[in-house]
DNA sequence: TTCGACACATACGT
DNA sequence: GACGTATGTGTCGA
């Protein structure tokens, strides 16, 4: 086949090439100050997050479909501490009284935000079934430490039916606080809502909603940013923002069969190819 | 033009 | 290797 038949050939939906690494999240940014109960240390979240599958640099821009799904993971660390420190201790933050406020139990949200004018749009998280099942907003997650799998573990986990192998992918994902009893008096995980919590995030088949206009103008497109947010949780009623990591702008390519064309889709990645070797 | 609904195609996991 | 699934996208019609 020749090069310019492969350049107009579209990548099929079950397709392992469907998955690759979409665009950088920042640096988190910390918005409240954290604590360590036992010394008052003053301790950093580092939030990891990345995206899996449905976004493509074209030309340095980063371009999603409004049709496809998203995959995206997310975790958190202490910056400078072993995640057992929540085997041993717990957290404060501080209210916008400056009232020190325990923090109960870690959660973390996916957003997405309009660069336009800075207001969050809905985000739908379908099952395996799509139109047959169920849709809703992705879940707001109880969370503990832990590194970020690669890209390719995320890869390999998708779709998995086999018992056996579910269960030994499920540990990177979620775990068990066990013998609660046993922990040391100080640990916050005493104080988490469940025993089962999550380590990984894990976002599949996420969509921005059909009913989101990706259009500033009929010639100029909105910009978005997918944004991970770590919250401190203090009472049922009550919950602090402490961080968040975003990517750069996005653009979210609607229905309109020009967005389709597959020659449209070769020239863009010529010209990127083009644009790469002129900075080389 | 846009969206919900349904249809088709095709690689993946078992 | 067959069979059932999951998912990009083609299409119809309101």
């Amino acid at each position: 086949m020749s090069k310019q038949l492969h350049a107009l050939k579209r990548t099929a939906p079950r397709s392992g090439d469907q998955y690759k690494v979409g665009p950088p999240f920042e640096p988190s940014k910390s918005t409240r100050p954290i604590y360590l109960c036992s010394t008052n240390q003053k301790v950093f979240p580092i939030i990891h997050a990345r995206v899996d599958r449905g976004y493509d640099d074209i030309n340095g821009i980063w371009i999603g479909y409004k049709r496809n799904y998203f995959t995206l993971v997310s975790s958190f660390q202490i910056e400078n501490k072993s995640n057992n420190i929540f085997l041993t201790d717990s957290f404060n933050t501080i209210n916008d009284n400056g009232e020190t406020i325990q923090i109960l139990y870690f959660t973390m949200k996916l957003k997405a935000i309009c660069c336009e004018d800075d207001k969050e749009v809905p985000l739908v998280q379908h099952t395996a079934k799509r139109d047959n099942g169920p849709q809703v907003p992705p879940p707001e997650m109880t969370v503990i430490p832990s590194e970020l799998p690669d890209h390719e573990i995320i890869k390999q986990t998708a779709n998995i039916r086999n018992g056996e192998k579910v269960a030994s992918y499920n540990k990177i994902f979620i775990t068990d606080i066990e013998n609660i009893e046993m922990l040391e008096p100080r640990s916050i995980l005493r104080t988490y809502p469940n025993n089962q919590v999550t380590k990984v995030c894990k976002y599949e088949r996420i969509q921005f909603s059909s009913s989101l206009n990706c259009k500033r103008t009929p010639t100029t497109n909105k910009h978005f940013r997918l944004r991970i947010e770590l919250f401190g949780v203090s009472t049922l009623e009550e919950k602090f923002m402490l961080s968040y990591s975003e990517t750069p702008p996005l653009i979210i390519r609607g229905r309109s069969p020009s967005n389709y064309d597959l020659k449209i889709r070769a020239k863009q990645t010529q010209e990127a190819k083009k644009a790469e070797e002129t900075k080389q």
